[in-house]
Order: structure tokens, then C-alpha cells, then sequence
DNA sequence: TGTACATCAGTGAACGCGCGTTCACTGATGTAC
DNA sequence: TGTACATCAGTGAACGCGCGTTCACTGATGTAC
């Protein structure tokens, strides 16, 4: 049959969507297409309709939940500025709420690891996106050049995933609150007073 | 045929030891057994003369990749004290040596994050081997008590393999180079003046 | 001392399953004439 | 206005492959007697 003009862009964007969190949860080896279609109430021989493979919807995730992350972190931070906006990004990101939410977080602590061993489209595709986002979020960070505050960027965010996946990987709640709070209040101290 | 004694010992180190690298380098869903075993000169239905199952293999080299690490560190520290051993252990961390060698390097860096995503046994084995390497690591880190020296462990060699996984996926030498000297000064000027 | 049997690390065929991708087909709507 | 054809998102069977695991078997050496 035939569907209205943004129909598939809409498909393209829901499998985009549901994808992006089940890759963040399983990994991007966790996942099948059949199963990611399934989830959508589609069938998987249409998915190569949206794209030309596994690892270019891969791709495609990466850029979405950095910008997903953005969003997030911008909207905690609304209605400061300065360094107060800054301390609550730290404190949103390393939040126990993150923590317990692999799916809906930051792709950096949920899969950066995994980026070197995907194929040359994939890399390509998050160190762009993995660009604009810290071009979009230095203005945040402190320093006196743009390139200063870019370094700071990547430094505190850097940090702040290693923080996470660790505290994610612990067995005990209460050994995870610790690694998080311990962490809050050195980045804060760290980036929030220059 | 009948091997002497230590034969099967032998062998089960040199498939961990193998296992551990392939591991680091291509992820826990990245390399088969039989791939493995043929590494070793042996066919796959062996291997389970050793293990229960892949996923207890991997479980095994997580604990030896940071025991690994451990040692790597210590050697780098070789003939100092103090904060001048730290300072030594952090460069040698967040070196372009490491970054270049994720295969001999750091587990929690490259495979910290999708632990959570294997069975509880893996999970179980990484956490015990985890607090044994902080409990072990955390005398060369600044704090009165030893629960401040565990807590500032997590808190540097988490941020470390943050920033160390970030640096992995840059695609341009130079950004790599960038982010690791940013965070060697960075963590060396939070613990290693206390 | 010699003989029969047990042991067990390693072999390699086979099984079963999941998965990425392809492809002929469907059928409602748009377009050409 | 009506008719024939084109389009194309989505369907679902099928293909091919890799992989984890099982299992009957091998054969050199140890052990029991």
C-alpha cells in the first residue's frame, strides 16, 4: 500500500528511536534487526528499506543520543547559567537516575569503548557527531579560548563516562552511590569555581 | 594421548592468556572459540576440558587482564615513592603507548562498560577482581584513611579509562595526543600534590 | 615383570540456533494519457 | 472523466554463515593386580 508523504521519514526516525535505546542497553552486537523491527510492529525484510545495513543504523544511533544527551543535559540545566548551569550538568549526568539508565544515557560511557571495533562508517560518523556535540556543550565549560574550553569538555566528559561505566559495573547499590557522589564533587570542584 | 602433570594447566593459561588480549581488542561478542583455539594450535572441542562456557572464559580474563594491568602499573612506578610513583603510573596510563595497545591495556576501559550486560557470573568475577585491584592499587593513592584511598582509586582510574576510551575513538592522532596530555596534567594535579 | 584396564587432554564431525541480508511479491495511491 | 501503469513501504520466505556446545572417539601413559 501506499503511505502519506512523511511516513517514512517517521518510520525511519521510530526505528532510529528504539534502536538507539536497545543498542545503548545490549551493545551493538546485543541486538537483531528482526527483533528491533518486531519491537516496532514491522517486519524485517522493510528495514533495508531506512537502511543499507546493520552498522549504518548503528551510526545513525550514535549521533541521535549524543543529541538526545544534549538535550537532556541542557534541560537540567534550565534556568541557571555559568558555572551553576555547569554543576548541574555534573550532578545530572553522574545522578543515580542516569546511572540505572544505560538506554536513555550517554553514549560515550554506554559504547564508546566499542567505536574503535566498528567499521570505518561508524567511526567516521560518531567522531563527527561526537564534534558538534562538544562544540555545542564547551560554552559550558570554563577557559579562556574556545580550543580551552573544548579541551575541558572532553576532559570532564571524558571522566564523567569512565565514572559511570564504573559505577555501573558494581555489584552494590550503595558502592555505586559512593563512586558517584565521590565523583560529583570532584568534577564540581574541579570545573565549577574557575 | 597422556600429557604430564602441568600440561593442563599450562594450557589453560595460554587460552586466557590469549583470550584475554582477543577480549580487549575485539570485545566479549567479538572473537568465537574456535578462532581462539586455533590460535593456540588446538581445535575448539577441547576448550571445554577447561571452561563450563565462553562466558566463564571471559569471566577468567577479566580477572588476569587487571591483574595484568596491576603488574604493568607497578613496573612503570619501578624505583619510586610516593606521589612521584603515582605521577608515574598515571603517565604511564594515559600514555600513546596504552592508548595504541587496548589488547594489553586496561580492561575497564575497554570492556567496563557492557560487563553489566553479561551474566550475573561474569558480573560477580569482575566485581570481586575489581575490589581486589583497587584494594591492592589504593596505597599509591593520596588519602588518610584507606577508604579515602579506595575512594580516590575509583575516582582516578575511573576518569582515567574514560579519558582513555575517548581518546581511542578520535579519529586524528593529534586529537588522541591532546586528550591524553590534558588528562595526564589534569589527574596528576588533583592526586599527585596532596 | 608383565598384562589388562582406566584416565583424560585433545580431535573433529555434527547439531541447533540466531542473525544479516536478499528478493519476489502485495496493494493502495499517484501519474500519464 | 476514466483507464492503464508506475511507485514503493512493507511482507515474509529463504539463503548462507558463524558460532556455542555436544559427543563419540583417539591414544599415550598411569595404575591395579
Amino acid at each position: 500500500m501506499r503511505y502519506p508523504a512523511e511516513h517514512k521519514e517517521e518510520t525511519r526516525a521510530r526505528i532510529v528511536a528504539a534502536a538507539s535505546r536497545s543498542f545503548r542497553r545490549r551493545g551493538g552486537r546485543g541486538i537483531g534487526i528482526a527483533g528491533l523491527m518486531e519491537e516496532l510492529d514491522l517486519t524485517h525484510g522493510g528495514f533495508y528499506r531506512h537502511f543499507r545495513s546493520k552498522e549504518q543504523l548503528f551510526a545513525a544511533t550514535l549521533s541521535a543520543s549524543l543529541e538526545e544527551m544534549e538535550a537532556k543535559l541542557i534541560a537540567a540545566a534550565a534556568g541557571r547559567d555559568g558555572m551553576s548551569a555547569l554543576a548541574a550538568m555534573i550532578d545530572a549526568y553522574l545522578s543515580p537516575v542516569h546511572c540505572a539508565d544505560p538506554a536513555g544515557g550517554c553514549p560515550i560511557a554506554a559504547l564508546g569503548p566499542e567505536v574503535p571495533r566498528h567499521p570505518e562508517g561508524v567511526r567516521r560518523a560518531y567522531q563527527r557527531a561526537l564534534g558538534t556535540y562538544a562544540q555545542r556543550m564547551s560554552r559550558f565549560l570554563p577557559g579562556k579560548t574556545g580550543e580551552a574550553r573544548t579541551r575541558n569538555f572532553y576532559l570532564l566528559f571524558g571522566g564523567m563516562a569512565g565514572s559511570l561505566a564504573l559505577a555501573r559495573s558494581m555489584g552494590e547499590e550503595k558502592a555505586r552511590g559512593e563512586v558517584l557522589r565521590s565523583a560529583r564533587s570532584f568534577y564540581r570542584a574541579a570545573f565549577c569555581r574557575n
